[in-house]
DNA sequence: AAGCATATCAACCGCCTGGTA
DNA sequence: ATACCAGGCGGTTGATATGCT
């Protein structure tokens, strides 16, 4: 009868929570055949699952080595904050570098984070001074206990498996940026890449909110030859010139009780201490100096991987998508 | 204790790609 | 050349768990 019921009707195909008697017959067929030839466990009568089910079933829980259950630790949290940076929703890639850990973890990670951050970014700020409260403290149990970033390691992930692809060098040169363009922060916001971009944009999802005029000044390289700078990396202080009162950088940053949020700016800090180093504002020291070119050195104005520019390709603007609702979120 | 907000997780959907008949 | 199919992937959704008021 059980069997029956598990079966829904005849021909039909079965949706929904797995029984431990599919799993058993899936975990089987693999035994058998190896994890494929995923439709012929329906074409058998084995399951009613389509095969697409049933592979998915296999991937994301029944795999033999899989961390179900467990938490990210610090490490995968870095290391995915890092990966998505360099390779952006490409969580199948990411998930390589994590053993145990499938594209669906590193998918509701990623997506648990960025709900967490417009949460944050979208409520009123916290009266003066800033206070952590229990709840926040809850909703980010894991990343209280994450070190302060450091800086991404340049040739491999945190898990050792397999190098990261080459990062991209970047590094200054004496004509660094010359602001261009004022963005208008709703229309910065591209939801396929959802990274740093997304924490500045999200200040203005909502146009009532009072976040929702507020612009943040851009820079783009001066000239072909300035080796693709970057915009230069914003510190609190730049987000601080462009928020209105009685808003505040720090209090917005320390309500994300997030010390990898800073990993999307590809510098290291914790919520207390947020700096980045790198960088020299428009004007500032670094047209004195800088090496061009991209090769390796220990030049402090070279930019790690995984930094500021990946986050706003030169061209972010070309493709301008229109905002999800938050309501969505 | 109840109700609410939020986080987490599992699974589905639709699109894309590559192989094959 | 093309139609079909299987599998892979990213986005999304719904159910459940958890913690707070």
């Amino acid at each position: 009868m059980e069997m029956r019921r598990m079966y829904d009707e005849m021909g039909e195909i079965k949706k929904g929570p797995w029984k431990t008697e599919e799993d058993e017959v899936l975990m089987k067929h693999v035994k058998r055949y190896g994890p494929k030839e995923w439709s012929s466990i329906r074409s058998k009568g084995l399951l009613q699952r389509t095969g697409k089910s049933c592979r998915l079933r296999w991937v994301n829980k029944l795999r033999p080595n899989l961390k179900n259950g467990v938490k990210f630790s610090a490490d995968e949290e870095r290391t995915v904050i890092e990966l998505q940076g360099q390779f952006g929703n490409k969580w199948a890639r990411i998930a390589t570098y994590l053993p145990g850990r499938t594209d669906n973890d590193v998918k509701n990670f990623w997506s648990s984070r960025q709900k967490r951050l417009a949460r944050v970014l979208q409520s009123p700020p916290p009266p003066h001074p800033p206070q952590k409260s229990h709840k926040s403290l809850r909703e980010t149990p894991a990343l209280h206990k994450v070190p302060p970033f450091e800086a991404p390691k340049r040739s491999s992930s945190t898990s050792g498996e397999s190098s990261v692809t080459s990062p991209k060098t970047l590094s200054c040169s004496s004509s660094y940026c010359e602001p261009i363009k004022m963005v208008p922060l709703p229309e910065l916001m591209n939801p396929t890449t959802t990274t740093a971009a997304t924490t500045t944009a999200m200040l203005s999802q909502e146009h009532n909110h009072p976040l929702g005029q507020f612009e943040y000044t851009t820079t783009i390289p001066k000239e072909e030859n300035s080796c693709n700078l970057p915009p230069h990396p914003p510190s609190l202080q730049d987000f601080n010139h462009v928020l209105p009162p009685p808003f505040d950088a720090h209090d917005i940053f320390n309500q994300l009780g997030d010390p990898n949020f800073f990993a999307v700016f590809g510098q290291g800090g914790s919520s207390d201490m947020v700096s980045f180093p790198n960088y020299v504002p428009p004007g500032g020291e670094r047209e004195s100096g800088g090496s061009c070119g991209g090769e390796e050195s220990n030049d402090p104005i070279m930019m790690e991987p995984n930094t500021f520019m990946d986050d706003f390709p030169m061209d972010m603007f070309d493709n301008i998508e229109p905002l999800p609702s938050p309501s969505k979120w």
